[in-house]
DNA sequence: GTCTATAGCCGGATAGAC
DNA sequence: GTCTATCCGGCTATAGAC
Protein backbone atom coordinates (compact mmCIF):
# COMPACT_ATOMS: atom_id res chain seq x y z
CA UNK A 1 0.00 0.00 0.00
CA UNK A 2 2.61 2.77 1.37
CA UNK A 3 5.69 3.34 -0.89
CA UNK A 4 9.03 1.28 0.06
CA UNK A 5 10.90 4.55 0.91
CA UNK A 6 7.95 6.19 2.56
CA UNK A 7 7.59 2.70 4.79
CA UNK A 8 11.66 2.27 4.96
CA UNK A 9 11.91 5.34 6.51
CA UNK A 10 8.80 4.59 8.74
CA UNK A 11 10.39 1.15 9.47
CA UNK A 12 13.53 3.07 10.81
CA UNK A 13 12.06 5.71 12.86
CA UNK A 14 10.04 3.17 14.39
CA UNK A 15 12.35 0.61 15.22
CA UNK A 16 14.96 3.53 16.85
CA UNK A 17 12.01 4.42 19.38
CA UNK A 18 11.52 0.83 20.46
CA UNK A 19 15.34 0.11 20.51
CA UNK A 20 15.52 3.45 22.58
CA UNK A 21 13.37 1.79 25.31
CA UNK A 22 14.15 -1.62 25.62
CA UNK A 23 17.33 -2.16 23.21
CA UNK A 24 18.02 -3.73 20.29
CA UNK A 25 18.14 -7.14 21.61
CA UNK A 26 14.96 -7.33 23.29
CA UNK A 27 13.04 -5.79 20.14
CA UNK A 28 11.58 -8.34 18.29
CA UNK A 29 10.74 -8.00 14.53
CA UNK A 30 7.19 -8.53 15.23
CA UNK A 31 7.22 -5.93 17.93
CA UNK A 32 8.40 -3.81 15.28
CA UNK A 33 5.95 -4.88 13.01
CA UNK A 34 3.00 -4.41 15.27
CA UNK A 35 4.19 -0.93 16.06
CA UNK A 36 4.45 -0.04 12.37
CA UNK A 37 1.13 -1.97 11.96
CA UNK A 38 1.85 -4.38 9.42
CA UNK A 39 2.92 -8.04 9.35
CA UNK A 40 6.50 -9.33 10.29
CA UNK A 41 7.44 -11.02 6.87
CA UNK A 42 6.08 -7.60 5.68
CA UNK A 43 8.83 -5.60 6.71
CA UNK A 44 11.49 -7.94 4.84
CA UNK A 45 9.99 -6.17 1.62
CA UNK A 46 11.80 -2.79 2.63
CA UNK A 47 14.85 -3.55 4.87
CA UNK A 48 16.97 -6.64 4.96
CA UNK A 49 17.54 -7.73 8.57
CA UNK A 50 17.39 -6.57 11.87
CA UNK A 51 20.81 -6.07 12.16
CA UNK A 52 20.56 -3.82 8.79
CA UNK A 53 17.93 -1.65 10.57
CA UNK A 54 20.29 -0.91 13.45
CA UNK A 55 23.05 -0.16 11.24
CA UNK A 56 21.45 2.50 8.94
CA UNK A 57 19.97 4.41 12.18
CA UNK A 58 23.53 4.34 13.46
CA UNK A 59 25.63 5.12 10.67
CA UNK A 60 23.48 7.70 9.35
CA UNK A 61 24.45 9.76 12.71
CA UNK A 62 27.60 8.59 13.31
CA UNK A 63 29.02 9.78 9.96
CA UNK A 64 27.52 13.51 10.31
CA UNK A 65 29.01 13.85 13.82
CA UNK A 66 32.71 12.46 12.11
CA UNK A 67 32.36 15.00 9.51
CA UNK A 68 31.06 18.18 11.74
CA UNK A 69 33.70 18.10 14.33
CA UNK A 70 36.39 17.91 11.31
CA UNK A 71 34.83 21.09 10.30
CA UNK A 72 35.11 22.66 13.57
CA UNK A 73 38.78 22.18 14.19
CA UNK A 74 39.58 23.46 10.97
CA UNK A 75 37.48 26.50 12.42
CA UNK A 76 40.21 29.52 12.91
CA UNK A 77 38.66 30.36 16.12
CA UNK A 78 40.16 29.41 19.92
CA UNK A 79 39.08 26.57 22.05
CA UNK A 80 36.26 28.03 23.84
CA UNK A 81 34.87 28.85 20.71
CA UNK A 82 35.10 25.37 19.22
CA UNK A 83 33.63 23.71 22.29
CA UNK A 84 30.98 25.67 22.24
CA UNK A 85 30.32 24.53 18.44
CA UNK A 86 30.86 21.21 19.88
CA UNK A 87 28.03 21.46 22.04
CA UNK A 88 25.81 23.37 19.55
CA UNK A 89 26.39 20.43 17.44
CA UNK A 90 25.48 17.74 19.79
CA UNK A 91 21.86 19.77 20.48
CA UNK A 92 21.06 19.78 16.65
CA UNK A 93 22.51 16.31 16.26
CA UNK A 94 20.44 14.83 19.20
CA UNK A 95 17.06 17.03 18.58
CA UNK A 96 17.06 16.33 14.95
CA UNK A 97 17.36 12.57 15.90
CA UNK A 98 16.68 11.73 19.24
CA UNK A 99 16.15 7.67 19.56
CA UNK A 100 18.68 7.28 16.58
CA UNK A 101 21.08 8.75 19.19
CA UNK A 102 20.11 6.37 21.76
CA UNK A 103 21.08 3.50 19.33
CA UNK A 104 24.43 5.00 18.97
CA UNK A 105 25.33 5.37 22.34
CA UNK A 106 23.70 2.04 23.69
CA UNK A 107 23.58 -0.54 20.38
CA UNK A 108 26.93 0.26 19.50
CA UNK A 109 28.03 -2.98 20.45
CA UNK A 110 25.29 -5.32 18.24
CA UNK A 111 26.68 -4.04 15.48
CA UNK A 112 28.06 -7.27 13.37
CA UNK A 113 29.92 -6.91 9.92
CA UNK A 114 30.35 -2.55 10.59
CA UNK A 115 31.69 -3.01 14.16
CA UNK A 116 35.07 -1.75 13.35
CA UNK A 117 33.98 0.80 11.12
CA UNK A 118 31.90 2.29 13.88
CA UNK A 119 35.04 2.14 16.45
CA UNK A 120 36.85 3.94 13.99
CA UNK A 121 34.40 6.65 13.59
CA UNK A 122 34.12 6.92 17.27
CA UNK A 123 37.77 7.08 17.99
CA UNK A 124 38.59 9.98 15.28
CA UNK A 125 35.92 11.88 17.21
CA UNK A 126 37.45 11.67 20.24
CA UNK A 127 40.70 12.35 18.81
CA UNK A 128 39.50 15.25 17.14
CA UNK A 129 37.78 16.40 20.85
CA UNK A 130 40.91 15.77 22.50
CA UNK A 131 42.86 17.92 20.02
CA UNK A 132 40.62 20.76 20.82
CA UNK A 133 41.06 20.21 24.75
CA UNK A 134 44.66 19.78 24.33
CA UNK A 135 45.31 22.83 22.74
CA UNK A 136 43.24 24.81 24.61
CA UNK A 137 45.12 24.04 27.68
CA UNK A 138 48.78 24.45 26.17
CA UNK A 139 47.17 28.04 25.34
CA UNK A 140 46.24 28.57 28.98
CA UNK A 141 42.52 28.78 28.12
CA UNK A 142 41.40 25.68 29.96
CA UNK A 143 42.17 24.25 33.28
CA UNK A 144 45.31 22.34 33.72
CA UNK A 145 43.06 19.59 34.63
CA UNK A 146 43.59 15.81 34.24
CA UNK A 147 42.22 16.21 30.08
CA UNK A 148 40.89 12.65 30.59
CA UNK A 149 38.97 13.50 33.36
CA UNK A 150 37.58 16.73 31.48
CA UNK A 151 36.78 14.70 28.56
CA UNK A 152 34.92 12.32 29.95
CA UNK A 153 32.82 15.16 31.90
CA UNK A 154 32.06 16.77 28.70
CA UNK A 155 31.37 13.98 26.56
CA UNK A 156 28.94 12.66 28.81
CA UNK A 157 26.89 15.02 29.37
CA UNK A 158 26.78 15.51 25.42
CA UNK A 159 26.35 11.88 24.87
CA UNK A 160 23.29 11.70 27.30
CA UNK A 161 21.13 14.81 25.70
CA UNK A 162 19.35 12.04 23.58
CA UNK A 163 17.98 11.38 27.35
CA UNK A 164 16.68 14.80 27.80
CA UNK A 165 16.10 16.71 24.70
CA UNK A 166 12.82 14.33 23.79
CA UNK A 167 11.01 15.78 27.03
CA UNK A 168 11.34 19.47 25.78
CA UNK A 169 8.21 19.63 23.85
CA UNK A 170 9.32 23.53 23.25
CA UNK A 171 12.90 23.29 23.02
CA UNK A 172 14.60 26.51 22.36
CA UNK A 173 17.38 25.68 20.95
CA UNK A 174 20.09 28.62 20.80
CA UNK A 175 18.92 29.35 24.53
CA UNK A 176 20.09 25.60 25.50
CA UNK A 177 23.28 26.11 23.28
CA UNK A 178 23.66 29.38 25.65
CA UNK A 179 22.78 27.93 29.11
CA UNK A 180 24.43 24.43 28.90
CA UNK A 181 27.84 26.09 27.23
CA UNK A 182 27.98 28.15 30.61
CA UNK A 183 27.38 25.25 32.57
CA UNK A 184 30.27 22.91 30.83
CA UNK A 185 32.59 25.65 30.45
CA UNK A 186 32.44 28.00 33.33
CA UNK A 187 30.74 25.64 35.96
CA UNK A 188 27.77 26.18 38.11
CA UNK A 189 29.12 27.62 41.52
CA UNK A 190 28.07 31.74 41.46
CA UNK B 1 31.86 -28.53 44.68
CA UNK B 2 32.02 -24.34 45.30
CA UNK B 3 29.68 -23.04 48.50
CA UNK B 4 26.01 -21.97 47.30
CA UNK B 5 27.21 -18.50 49.00
CA UNK B 6 30.49 -18.24 47.09
CA UNK B 7 29.35 -19.78 44.13
CA UNK B 8 26.27 -17.16 43.90
CA UNK B 9 28.35 -14.01 44.60
CA UNK B 10 30.79 -14.90 41.68
CA UNK B 11 27.30 -15.74 39.54
CA UNK B 12 26.15 -12.07 40.49
CA UNK B 13 29.60 -10.65 39.81
CA UNK B 14 29.73 -12.36 36.19
CA UNK B 15 26.46 -11.56 35.56
CA UNK B 16 26.80 -8.02 35.94
CA UNK B 17 30.18 -7.75 33.66
CA UNK B 18 28.65 -9.63 30.49
CA UNK B 19 25.24 -7.21 30.72
CA UNK B 20 27.66 -4.57 30.64
CA UNK B 21 29.11 -5.37 27.69
CA UNK B 22 26.19 -6.55 25.74
CA UNK B 23 23.01 -5.45 27.92
CA UNK B 24 20.99 -7.87 30.15
CA UNK B 25 18.85 -9.07 26.86
CA UNK B 26 21.32 -10.33 24.82
CA UNK B 27 23.73 -12.53 27.48
CA UNK B 28 22.34 -15.83 27.54
CA UNK B 29 21.94 -18.25 30.75
CA UNK B 30 24.70 -20.33 28.90
CA UNK B 31 26.88 -17.19 28.38
CA UNK B 32 26.72 -16.51 32.00
CA UNK B 33 27.16 -20.18 32.94
CA UNK B 34 30.32 -20.53 30.54
CA UNK B 35 31.48 -17.47 32.13
CA UNK B 36 31.52 -18.88 35.47
CA UNK B 37 32.70 -22.41 34.06
CA UNK B 38 29.56 -24.47 34.77
CA UNK B 39 26.62 -25.69 32.73
CA UNK B 40 23.43 -22.98 32.23
CA UNK B 41 21.33 -25.82 34.31
CA UNK B 42 23.73 -25.61 37.69
CA UNK B 43 23.30 -21.97 37.92
CA UNK B 44 19.54 -22.86 38.66
CA UNK B 45 20.85 -23.98 42.19
CA UNK B 46 21.60 -20.84 42.98
CA UNK B 47 19.48 -18.31 42.02
CA UNK B 48 15.79 -18.48 40.51
CA UNK B 49 15.41 -17.32 37.67
CA UNK B 50 17.77 -14.90 34.80
CA UNK B 51 15.52 -11.96 36.17
CA UNK B 52 16.25 -12.50 40.32
CA UNK B 53 19.79 -12.06 39.05
CA UNK B 54 19.32 -8.33 37.40
CA UNK B 55 16.97 -7.33 40.26
CA UNK B 56 19.78 -8.49 43.30
CA UNK B 57 22.21 -6.16 41.27
CA UNK B 58 20.03 -3.42 40.73
CA UNK B 59 18.85 -3.11 44.18
CA UNK B 60 21.83 -3.40 45.99
CA UNK B 61 23.35 -0.35 44.32
CA UNK B 62 19.73 1.49 44.51
CA UNK B 63 19.48 1.79 47.37
CA UNK B 64 22.67 2.68 48.28
CA UNK B 65 22.33 5.96 46.45
CA UNK B 66 18.90 6.61 48.40
CA UNK B 67 20.62 6.31 52.29
CA UNK B 68 23.48 8.51 51.04
CA UNK B 69 21.56 11.33 49.74
CA UNK B 70 19.34 11.50 52.25
CA UNK B 71 22.57 11.65 54.63
CA UNK B 72 23.88 14.15 52.19
CA UNK B 73 20.99 16.66 52.45
CA UNK B 74 20.79 15.96 56.25
CA UNK B 75 24.09 17.48 56.57
CA UNK B 76 24.38 21.21 57.92
CA UNK B 77 26.48 22.52 55.04
CA UNK B 78 26.29 24.61 52.03
CA UNK B 79 25.34 23.70 48.61
CA UNK B 80 28.77 23.39 47.09
CA UNK B 81 29.61 20.99 50.07
CA UNK B 82 26.70 18.74 49.78
CA UNK B 83 27.07 18.80 46.38
CA UNK B 84 30.95 17.49 46.30
CA UNK B 85 29.63 14.89 48.76
CA UNK B 86 27.21 13.97 45.84
CA UNK B 87 30.08 13.33 43.58
CA UNK B 88 32.16 11.77 45.92
CA UNK B 89 29.60 9.36 46.58
CA UNK B 90 29.24 8.27 43.12
CA UNK B 91 32.65 7.75 42.73
CA UNK B 92 33.02 5.28 45.49
CA UNK B 93 29.73 3.35 44.81
CA UNK B 94 31.17 3.04 41.06
CA UNK B 95 34.39 2.27 41.72
CA UNK B 96 32.87 -0.43 44.64
CA UNK B 97 30.70 -2.05 41.89
CA UNK B 98 31.35 -0.62 38.36
CA UNK B 99 29.62 -3.77 36.57
CA UNK B 100 26.94 -3.41 38.75
CA UNK B 101 26.36 0.41 38.28
CA UNK B 102 25.83 -0.38 34.40
CA UNK B 103 23.17 -2.93 34.51
CA UNK B 104 21.32 0.15 37.29
CA UNK B 105 21.65 3.08 34.43
CA UNK B 106 21.35 0.62 31.42
CA UNK B 107 19.15 -2.64 32.16
CA UNK B 108 16.40 -1.03 34.77
CA UNK B 109 14.29 -1.29 32.18
CA UNK B 110 13.99 -5.09 31.78
CA UNK B 111 13.11 -5.74 35.87
CA UNK B 112 9.63 -7.00 35.56
CA UNK B 113 7.99 -7.24 39.66
CA UNK B 114 10.12 -4.41 40.87
CA UNK B 115 10.43 -2.00 38.23
CA UNK B 116 7.98 0.66 40.00
CA UNK B 117 10.09 -0.13 43.50
CA UNK B 118 13.11 1.04 40.87
CA UNK B 119 11.29 3.76 39.50
CA UNK B 120 10.65 5.08 43.36
CA UNK B 121 13.96 4.95 44.47
CA UNK B 122 15.03 6.76 40.96
CA UNK B 123 12.39 9.41 41.44
CA UNK B 124 12.87 10.22 45.24
CA UNK B 125 17.05 10.29 44.61
CA UNK B 126 16.28 13.56 41.67
CA UNK B 127 14.14 14.63 44.10
CA UNK B 128 16.86 14.79 46.83
CA UNK B 129 19.04 16.22 44.23
CA UNK B 130 16.97 18.75 43.24
CA UNK B 131 16.37 19.98 46.52
CA UNK B 132 20.28 20.69 47.47
CA UNK B 133 20.33 22.74 43.52
CA UNK B 134 17.23 24.72 44.56
CA UNK B 135 18.51 26.00 47.71
CA UNK B 136 21.73 26.59 46.13
CA UNK B 137 20.37 28.62 43.56
CA UNK B 138 18.20 30.87 46.41
CA UNK B 139 21.39 31.78 48.79
CA UNK B 140 22.77 32.60 46.28
CA UNK B 141 25.73 30.12 45.89
CA UNK B 142 24.62 28.49 42.33
CA UNK B 143 24.14 30.17 39.76
CA UNK B 144 20.56 31.17 38.25
CA UNK B 145 20.16 29.01 34.76
CA UNK B 146 17.97 26.36 34.49
CA UNK B 147 17.98 24.31 37.58
CA UNK B 148 16.77 21.54 35.14
CA UNK B 149 19.61 21.82 33.00
CA UNK B 150 22.09 22.00 35.87
CA UNK B 151 20.97 18.51 37.18
CA UNK B 152 20.90 17.16 33.76
CA UNK B 153 23.89 18.20 33.29
CA UNK B 154 25.72 17.11 36.44
CA UNK B 155 24.48 13.72 36.93
CA UNK B 156 24.73 12.65 33.55
CA UNK B 157 28.49 13.13 34.07
CA UNK B 158 27.83 10.80 37.19
CA UNK B 159 25.97 8.51 35.88
CA UNK B 160 28.49 7.58 33.34
CA UNK B 161 30.94 6.96 35.54
CA UNK B 162 30.65 3.28 35.36
CA UNK B 163 32.05 3.74 31.92
CA UNK B 164 35.31 5.96 32.93
CA UNK B 165 36.71 4.10 36.23
CA UNK B 166 37.16 0.84 35.57
CA UNK B 167 39.25 1.68 32.42
CA UNK B 168 41.76 3.49 35.35
CA UNK B 169 44.07 0.67 37.06
CA UNK B 170 45.18 2.41 39.78
CA UNK B 171 42.37 4.81 40.77
CA UNK B 172 43.50 7.69 42.98
CA UNK B 173 39.89 8.09 44.28
CA UNK B 174 40.64 11.26 46.79
CA UNK B 175 42.37 13.20 43.33
CA UNK B 176 39.47 11.62 41.07
CA UNK B 177 36.86 13.30 43.87
CA UNK B 178 38.43 16.86 43.91
CA UNK B 179 39.39 16.97 40.26
CA UNK B 180 35.72 16.08 38.79
CA UNK B 181 34.03 18.45 41.83
CA UNK B 182 36.59 21.51 40.54
CA UNK B 183 35.52 20.91 36.78
CA UNK B 184 31.46 20.05 37.59
CA UNK B 185 31.14 22.83 39.57
CA UNK B 186 33.85 25.58 38.63
CA UNK B 187 34.00 24.98 34.95
CA UNK B 188 36.87 24.00 32.85
CA UNK B 189 37.81 27.38 31.11
CA UNK B 190 40.77 29.31 33.15
C1' DG C 1 26.33 -29.06 43.43
C1' DT C 2 26.84 -30.40 38.82
C1' DC C 3 25.57 -32.95 35.09
C1' DT C 4 22.63 -34.67 30.63
C1' DA C 5 18.43 -34.39 28.45
C1' DT C 6 14.61 -32.10 27.15
C1' DA C 7 10.16 -29.45 27.49
C1' DG C 8 7.95 -25.57 25.65
C1' DC C 9 8.24 -21.23 23.79
C1' DC C 10 9.82 -17.45 20.95
C1' DG C 11 13.33 -15.54 17.89
C1' DG C 12 14.76 -14.06 12.74
C1' DA C 13 13.89 -15.10 8.35
C1' DT C 14 11.82 -17.36 3.95
C1' DA C 15 8.17 -19.35 0.56
C1' DG C 16 4.56 -18.53 -1.99
C1' DA C 17 -0.55 -16.94 -2.52
C1' DC C 18 -3.06 -12.73 -3.48
C1' DG D 1 3.32 -4.67 -0.70
C1' DT D 2 1.07 -7.49 2.50
C1' DC D 3 -0.49 -11.65 3.98
C1' DT D 4 -0.51 -16.82 6.11
C1' DA D 5 2.18 -20.55 7.13
C1' DT D 6 6.30 -22.39 8.53
C1' DC D 7 11.36 -23.63 9.24
C1' DC D 8 14.73 -24.11 12.49
C1' DG D 9 17.65 -22.61 15.89
C1' DG D 10 18.22 -20.64 20.46
C1' DC D 11 16.00 -19.24 24.70
C1' DT D 12 14.72 -20.01 29.97
C1' DA D 13 13.77 -23.32 32.98
C1' DT D 14 12.82 -28.12 34.88
C1' DA D 15 13.47 -33.33 35.76
C1' DG D 16 16.10 -36.57 37.46
C1' DA D 17 20.73 -39.26 37.60
C1' DC D 18 25.13 -39.10 40.00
Amino acid sequence: MKQTKDRKAEILQTAALLFKQKGYSAVTMRDLADAVGIKAASLYNHINSKQQILSEIIFAIAEDFTEGIEEIVAQETNAQAKLKAVVAQHITLTADNPYGMAALNNDWMHLEDRLEYYLKLRNQYEKRFREIVLNGQQSGQLKNVSHEILLFSVLSTLRNLYLWIPRKADLQKEKLIDDLSEILLQGVVQ
